[in-house]
DNA sequence: CACTTATAGAACGTAACCGTTTCGCAGCGA
DNA sequence: TCGCTGCGAAACGGTTACGTTCTATAAGTG
């Protein structure tokens, strides 16, 4: 038995090779024609390799997904709230256009409506983001930046709604330049 | 050859059938799990019929999706702007939240992503439901209903991505009892 | 009724991917 | 240096779906 400390590191550099290049092929080739051997192909490793690491397709996607979810969230330290909402948007609007990420979500969509773990992680990727907007607009409103009338919950949900649709049910990503706009029309004067 | 009119009607009879089967099995098993064979057993049909109707699969979804596209959108006449946007977004909720479409929509995206055909029925169908709320908020607007310095398009597509961002990315589907609230926050009064 | 033809059903060879196993090698820790 | 072990490569049988072809049936037409 191998100490704690001194952990083969090869294992270690497989998973993020395999785990990088799954989320490479989940964009390109969607959740459904995701193959293990396509991937052992993009990834330049054995078949047999990734089954030593991850027992199905589901774990190794859920991981894969789980893995990539370290953001760089950009700092909103001493901002107001609104100057927040336009940085944090801009950097989800930018994410949601072009990213790795970005061309794994109609992916992870189609996989969430079939599997559990993914349909989670779906929903706790979402609901965190959408918590901490929903926080920074209740403080807006508190401090009368915003319409004292928004339900911040509602709000966020309007706002990451007009990213996502642009994403997910038309050919265009949301335009940057209307982000004030949408947040003026949204929160108010 | 046969006359135009007396078509054997086994043929469209088929073609309903197959298509209808389509957007079920569309909806259970996504769009890459969609195979003919299955289809076929579900459908009660030979595969040989469907390849006689269809060369490829993403004709066949194509074409389901097209001769779906026949809603039933509730009148607005005589309505205000804010009465029929409250009947015609409480409709997108209802067939969003639960329909046999609703449970295609994942698979629509995702099989957009991958095939320009329904790419293009995508962007038709989103476009075409904008478009007629877009109009609606504009007159809306010019009526002094909603705030003057609402951006009708912009509008639409948050009133739309609030909806479908409920189908798409959390596990609940928007509550129509907010629509009210969601209609006065974005367009005031 | 006699004809045409769409369909069901079965069989076919082909191809892809599955998940497992075996073996030789090379990187690793001690 | 030695022993361990993760790895690449290849082969395996099994499964599934592909798209095509054939035949008998039965529904439609005139």
């Amino acid at each position: 038995m191998r100490s704690e400390r001194g952990v083969d590191p090869r294992i270690e550099r497989s998973r993020q090779v395999i785990l990088r290049a799954a989320l490479d092929e989940l964009g390109e080739a969607g959740y459904g024609a995701f193959t293990i051997e396509s991937l052992a192909a993009r990834a330049g490793v054995a078949k047999s390799t990734i089954y030593r690491h991850w027992p199905d397709k589901i774990s190794l996607i859920a991981d894969a997904f789980e893995t990539a979810h370290e953001h760089a969230v950009p700092s909103v330290d001493g901002l107001t709230a609104r100057e927040s909402l336009q940085r944090l948007l801009g950097h989800v609007i930018e994410v949601v256009a072009d990213s790795v990420f970005s061309s794994c979500i109609p992916a992870l969509i189609e996989g969430a409506e079939r599997d559990p773990r993914l349909r989670e992680f779906r929903h706790r990727y979402s609901a965190l983001r959408r918590q901490s907007l929903t926080a920074l607009i209740a403080r807006g409103v508190a401090d009368g930046e915003f319409r004292a009338a928004v339900d911040p919950a509602l709000a966020a949900q309007a706002l990451l709604g007009s990213i996502f649709y642009g994403r997910l049910m038309t050919s265009e990503s949301f335009d940057s330049h209307r982000l004030g706009d949408l947040i003026d029309m949204v929160l108010g004067p």
